[in-house]
RNA sequence: GGUCUCGUGGCCGAGCGGCUAGGCAGUGGUCUGCAAAACCAUCUACAGCGGUUCGAAUCCGCUCGAGACCUCCA
């Protein structure tokens, strides 16, 4: 049954995927660094992964799915002078480190929540995992492949690429690099301005620090990704993911340590989504044109028209396949919006169709086309389009036009229910406005009161009752079985 | 400067050698007292110039344009 595809960036190609276990799978994907809100662009990383983790539940699959919170070691950029992130928002907070990490952390889950994002099997910190990172470091020296200068410890890059092959995942040349880096070679301690700090000393201002063999410190960034991956999911698992803009350095670093710390190569298929751009440049906070989560909500952005839900938001980013830059407008999203609430409006006809003796309608081929734009690399958009199609079918036979077997109705219910509500991770938008008690007994009224109107023929009273309440943004929708309404 | 990716109709976005997704908008209908909503139908494409091929949006080359990575970023 399953013929799943992935794109591997390790190879360049899209392959068949295999887990190294039977029915079983290791995930590991790179979390946020918790040092300030998540933005919109994080959050299209973590739903692409999200996607993953669901499709391959949905395939049978038993999953354990890591995805880490980096609450130390992330620097400000590699220099000696690098400042931590936590620690340099700490002090701007006057805050402890841990509450600035406790505060993002709660923020992050929020989001994720509102999204429909599944948590994770395990979401380990970095700080958590310090033992096990200072015996990581203690392994790569024995190994030697790292060396110790001025109470931080190096990965010696050169001695590494003799044996295997650095740059092997982001295609790059360490010729390259070398030249490309030479000229910002300083006072540096490192023998060789490629090296990266797998373990850094820390100078009297800085706040986080572990006592180590080489003296107070901390560790560098890659290294708990290394430390927290293979720990819970072995030397060798099947996928790690993460954003394009970790492909290099953070991932080939990662395989780098794990290799030169005496282990396998950590992953058998490397997933990289892409960037979420917004007027065609990559969101990223030092750029300054993030848009935050409340700000896609509430509409309160130049650049935004409205506001949108969480599932809107969802399914516009589900549009678009995860390996490609997806740009971000008010009205790209908007689109989205009327199609997201066709779909919802179908979901909700799909309940209640009248079945016939036989079907006119093609329910096998359409449901086999769901499964076959998944295993094409997750390929949502493709997912989507048919998922259209059925709407198309639900309409259709909803308006008599076509018929359904009582057999093809539960196939087709359960196959749409299955993809938009479980591999899609949609839900149904909850009743905006106030739908209480009350509101719905005065609503009712004035709809029992226009319709005796028209009922008479009194046009002008049916049209003011729904003239007044279209000026309080409320709507009224005649359909054939009566009215009903809906509050902006 | 180096490495790489991408340019699809009014907009967003699939496609990866032949059968020209899908959504939104537009247009025409159905329904309705009239609307709205809903539903049905339908029109606009493959940056440009060459080449390979019986056949190219899809492969190759060049030109123009956009972006990413090389430094913190999902």
């Amino acid at each position: 049954m399953n013929k799943l595809k992935i794109y591997n960036t390790l190879s360049g190609k899209k392959e068949e995927f295999k887990p190294i276990l039977k029915d079983h799978v290791g995930m590991y994907v790179c979390g946020p660094t918790v040092y300030s809100d998540v933005h919109i662009g994080n959050v299209r990383t973590f739903l692409s992964f999200d996607i993953v983790y669901r499709y391959l539940k949905f395939l049978g699959y038993s999953v354990r799915y890591v995805r880490n919170i980096t609450d130390v070691g992330h620097l400000l950029n590699d220099e000696d002078s690098g400042e931590d992130k936590i620690g340099k928002q700490a002090k701007l907070m006057n805050l402890e480190p841990m509450e600035v990490v406790q505060h993002y952390t709660n923020g992050f889950h929020d989001v994720m929540k509102a999204f429909n994002i599944t948590p994770p099997s395990i979401e380990p910190s970095a700080t958590g995992h310090l033992i096990e990172q200072i015996e990581m470091v203690q392994e790569i020296i024995n190994n030697g492949f790292a060396y110790e200068a001025g109470g931080s410890v190096y990965f010696d890059v050169e001695k590494y690429h003799d044996k295997f092959h650095y740059g092997k995942l982001s295609g790059r040349k360490i010729e390259d690099l070398i030249s490309n880096t030479r000229d910002l070679d300083g006072q540096s301690e490192k023998r060789n301005p490629l090296d990266f700090a797998i373990w850094k000393k820390a100078d009297e201002s800085h706040i986080m620090r572990w006592n180590s063999p080489w003296g107070e410190g901390f560790p560098g960034w890659h290294l708990e990704c290394t430390v927290m991956s293979t720990k819970y999911l072995g030397d060798t698992f099947d996928i790690h993911g993460g954003g394009m803009d970790l492909k290099f350095p953070h991932h080939e670093c990662e395989i780098a340590q794990s290799k030169g710390g005496g282990k396998s190569e950590p992953a058998n298929y490397w997933m990289h989504t892409n960037m979420l751009t917004m007027n065609g440049a990559k969101m990223s906070k030092s750029v300054g044109n993030v848009v935050s989560i409340e700000q896609l909500g509430s509409g309160d952005h130049p650049l935004l028209e409205k506001g949108f839900s969480e599932m809107v938001i969802r399914f516009f980013m589900m549009q678009s396949h995860y390996s490609s830059t997806l740009d971000l407008s008010s009205s790209a999203i908007a689109a989205a919006e009327k199609g997201f609430e066709k779909l919802m409006t179908a979901m909700e006809t799909l309940k209640s169709l009248s079945t016939s003796d036989s079907s006119s309608v093609d329910v096998n081929t359409l449901v086999e086309k769901f499964a076959t734009a998944m295993d094409d690399d997750f390929n949502t958009p493709i997912l989507i389009a048919h998922l259209f199609d059925g709407v198309k079918m639900i309409n259709s036979i909803n308006g008599e036009k076509e018929t359904i077997s009582k057999s093809d109705l539960e196939l087709l219910q359960n196959n749409m229910n299955s993809y938009v509500w479980n591999v899609l991770g949609l839900k149904p938008e909850e009743s905006k406005g106030t739908k209480d008690e009350l509101t719905e007994e005065l609503m009712s009224l004035f709809i029992r009161l226009r319709k005796e109107a028209k009922d008479n023929k009194n046009y002008s009273l049916a049209d003011e009752i729904r003239n007044k309440l279209t000026s309080l943004s409320i709507t009224l929708k005649d359909t054939k079985d009566g009215t009903s309404w809906e509050k902006e």
